[in-house]
DNA sequence: TGTACATCAGTGAACGCGCGTTCACTGATGTAC
DNA sequence: TGTACATCAGTGAACGCGCGTTCACTGATGTAC
């Protein structure tokens, strides 16, 4: 989709749309979701209402796209991180800090964006059906990273509800295989799922509540918080 | 203030308010904070739209009410646990499983109340200053149950961070003492708060994954990966 | 290279909506003597 | 027990706001021959 702006008038108009979605982003910094209004970014771009509609077909097509946007970019910084392996991560462990040090910093720098697409859901806002598959490929470096992991007591009732849930869903056995490697199955995969889920769960209780400001007064807190997490979920999973 | 109602106009006065809060809530339910809108209250409760000025000085008043009562029930339904030991739980283990499932139960029994208080923050509402009590109170329980730990390598220097922060500010020393024992100084303060606050991250990223959908398909999910947290987390502070 | 036409960006006026909140007022319920 | 007054609950009209969105229209930019 890079090709476009090929005509002068084209890349005017990629131009005028991200301008647009830039100052949405800014309202959305200041005020949340419920900030972001057409008739407001308008007068700040230099134009009428309506014109608006030229670019977008409405507030929620908006809205759509940079939560679009903003998952396509966490996952971006995500697969970054995942691309320097094994020079830079030697270890498993290594490289969960890694990611998750990752999208700590990407949520930390803005906050409105983690908090569009993990925060409380808009109301009345349906999500667009491709979000699942963003989740999913944000999500899918932290299966590799617990390839050959052998999951310690306290988490294999987890292991055995992500098993049958890869054994039910093929969507999900094919997107670990993709991830965890093509001869991961049955109890391997669970591993991985559950590895995975986990570490979101760590991610976004110790991300939220930093983003949200629960940690005031508190020193800086997150990112040591965060860590100790991603350590213990490597313990239990026997990550060296 | 229970002693209210006294007189018949009291007593119709509270029912009134209660009414108005019911409805409110409901509207929050179904649309999230920006759903609730006094004019449509005043429609459902059968009053005009000012007449609701009799009963809450704005819509802020009435938020911060709801936001007030939602804190002090979870507090409460934490504190009744916390109640019923050493009998119910007599293992610190048993009792962190048990206030991690009272809040996992109100949490999914009414998503909309646990999101007013930890969901995002409302764009333009400032919380009422006795936020930071009620979440402690809620937290309370936590410290106690972590009485007596021992943390693991990989949280030393969240411990750390967390005497220091108890040596610096005295409040927190005492919302300590208070819960985990008169005689919980330096370092086992610092444990004791380590320990909350992971339990505190833990759950918040199981309770908000599940409460926000994220876990459709997955199998029942919450519960299984809390438990998982819970114990990865017992056995990181070395608890029976 | 010039002309005829299609596409596109942008405008101003307008619609209808629901919102929070204020105001002056009425009628009912309580209270003091 | 009755009367005079204060308090309270509730009303209807009104204000001003900003919102998303539609419409008919103008002028500029591209395209085809």
């Amino acid at each position: 989709m890079a090709e476009a702006a090929r005509t002068p008038r084209a890349r005017y108009r990629e131009q005028t749309r991200a301008e647009i979605k830039d100052i949405a982003l800014a309202q959305l910094a200041e005020g949340g979701t419920a900030a972001v209004a057409l008739t407001r970014i308008a007068k700040q771009v230099g134009l009428s209402g309506p014109a608006l509609y030229r670019y977008f077909d409405s507030r929620d097509a908006l809205l759509t796209e940079l939560i679009r946007d903003a998952y396509a970019d966490l996952a971006a910084a995500v697969t970054a991180v995942a691309g320097t392996w094994p020079a830079k991560a030697p270890t498993a462990r290594a490289r969960l800090h890694g990611l998750a040090d990752a999208c700590r910093s990407w949520a930390t720098e803005q906050p409105h964006r983690y908090l569009l697409i993990q925060g409380t859901p808009v109301p009345g806002y349906t999500a667009p059906a491709d979000t699942l598959d963003s989740a999913r490929a944000v999500l899918g470096p932290f299966l590799t990273a617990f390839e050959g992991a052998r999951a310690s007591e306290v988490a294999q009732s987890l292991v055995e509800e992500m098993t049958a849930w890869a054994g039910r869903d093929t969507s999900v056995a094919e997107w670990v295989q993709q991830h965890a490697g093509e001869s991961t199955h049955g109890e391997e995969a669970g591993t991985a799922l559950a590895g995975a889920v986990l570490a979101w769960s760590h991610l976004h209780g110790a991300i939220s509540l930093e983003v949200s400001g629960q940690f005031a007064g508190m020193g800086h807190g997150g990112g040591t918080l965060l860590a100790a997490q991603i350590d213990m979920l490597a313990d239990a999973f026997g990550l060296a």
